[in-house]
RNA sequence: ACGGGUGUAGCCAAGUGGUAAGGCAAUGGAUUGUGGCUCCAUUAUGCGUGGGUUCGAUUCCCAUCUCCCGUC
């Protein structure tokens, strides 16, 4: 299954759950795993130079095919030696199909068996991925991680709908698989199915032999309540291949990130981080604090106390708050920097719990701290 | 001093003899494989001030004050 470029090895289990801790070897460097992957979709995690996002701790970033194929445009990225010299950063990077735009972009696309003909948000312009031309322009790109172009249904969707759109998401993967040549890039199957539990089990099954190097669930975190993710993820847990790595496609928020781990899941991506720090919104141990409240005002202590981001080190609540209330962007810069920090060392801390076996002790604690209400209890 | 105009929320501003639009700001909230997009909620028992007419006045009348323009 592993091979030399793709190598994952489990450190540690969980006696109480799925939860594991491993190492995930990449050509460009190797992930600890659970991890969190800071979104950088067109090929910038937004306002942040690349060291900053990793001195925030960052040891993986995410990219989207959709948004670095319309511009720039994959020869140029190409032409400059790929994603990671073109945007120096050198750490792994992980690039996602375009297949999310399938969802959010759905009055600018059209569907057939061949593939997705999108409408450019941008200029109008008409262009087709089929899996086989984006294979070979996530291959452009480079990344050491590939996606698999799929369809993500919207919450609500009809059963109908669903078996449809799963029918070719499985049929689109096997021409990914058959497209994909490039050894030192990992294409990653990605599990749909929406929230009919029936059709998530046989859509991984379909999966499955597609997954050599990793397997992700896509199609979840798209607006359902808390407790039907977390169903879905109950649902898949016992049948998720153990010697890969499990990616969650989308989820980011601590309690999305906690179910996740404690169902085996091993890798997030989430732009709720850098969104909400555009927005004045910081997460910390005691829950998330909108900066732009009042009572930030003559709030001269940082976000968190203890947080040893470089934001948090050097810069007060309201000093951040003046920054986001006037529109300076050095304000959603600092809280980029905050947020992203404060996830990742929240998952070192899931981490750590996992190696000493107390996730489950772990998650209640934090919940307790972190929420106000009982939904997470 | 005289003539004309003006005055509605922190700012801009609509409006009517029947019980105060809208925008900005402010104050809360939303946001999960990022269209740096945006959305939602709240905010004048009161229309410069004092009288009068009227069932009822922010609106009509009188007085007064403010600011602006013009003239001497």
């Amino acid at each position: 299954m592993n091979d030399e470029h793709f190598l994952f090895e489990v450190t540690s289990k969980s006696s109480e759950c799925y939860a594991r801790t491993g190492i995930f070897s990449t050509p460009h460097g190797k992930i600890e795993t659970p991890i969190f992957m800071p979104v950088g979709t067109r090929a910038s995690v937004k306002g942040l130079a690349p060291e900053e996002v990793a001195e925030a701790g960052a040891q993986i970033i995410l990219a989207n095919t959709y948004h670095c194929f319309l511009r720039p445009g994959a020869d140029i990225v190409a032409q400059a030696g790929g994603l990671h010299k073109f945007m120096n950063w050198h750490g792994p990077i992980l690039t996602d199909s375009g297949g999310f735009q399938v969802f959010s972009l759905e009055n600018l696309r059209k569907l057939d068996d061949d593939g997705v003909s999108f409408k450019s948000h941008i200029d109008g312009k008409i262009f087709k991925f089929t899996p086989e031309s984006n294979m070979e322009v996530q291959n452009k790109l480079g990344a050491d991680i590939i996606m698999q172009l799929d369809i993500c249904s919207p919450y609500g969707a009809t059963r109908e709908d669903v078996v449809a759109a799963d029918a070719r998401t499985v049929e689109w993967l096997k021409r990914c698989y058959a497209a994909h040549t490039n050894p030192k890039q990992a294409l990653f199957p990605i599990v749909q199915g929406n929230f009919y539990k029936d059709l998530r089990l046989k859509s991984l099954e379909n999966a499955l032999p597609y997954a050599k190097h990793g397997i992700a669930v896509g199609g979840l975190a798209i607006g359902e309540p808390f407790t039907v993710l977390k169903e879905q993820l109950e649902n898949l847990a016992s049948h998720l291949p153990t010697d890969i790595p499990h990616y969650l496609m989308g989820a980011g928020t601590p309690d999305y990130i906690l179910e996740g781990v404690e169902n085996g899941i091993d890798m997030f991506d989430c732009v709720y981080q850098t969104r909400m720090a555009r927005h004045g919104m910081a997460i910390t141990d005691d829950g998330n604090i909108n900066i732009r409240n009042k009572k930030y005002q003559t709030d001269f202590t940082p976000i968190q106390n203890d947080c040893q981001c470089y934001a948090c080190r050097n810069y007060t609540k309201a000093y951040i708050r003046h920054l986001i209330s006037v529109g300076e962007m050095f304000g959603a810069r600092l809280l980029s920097v905050h947020n992203i920090h404060w996830t990742l060392n929240f998952v070192n801390n899931i981490r750590a719990a996992i190696r000493e076996d107390r996730v489950i002790a772990v998650k209640r604690e934090f919940y307790q701290r972190f929420y106000h209400d009982d939904l997470h209890k």
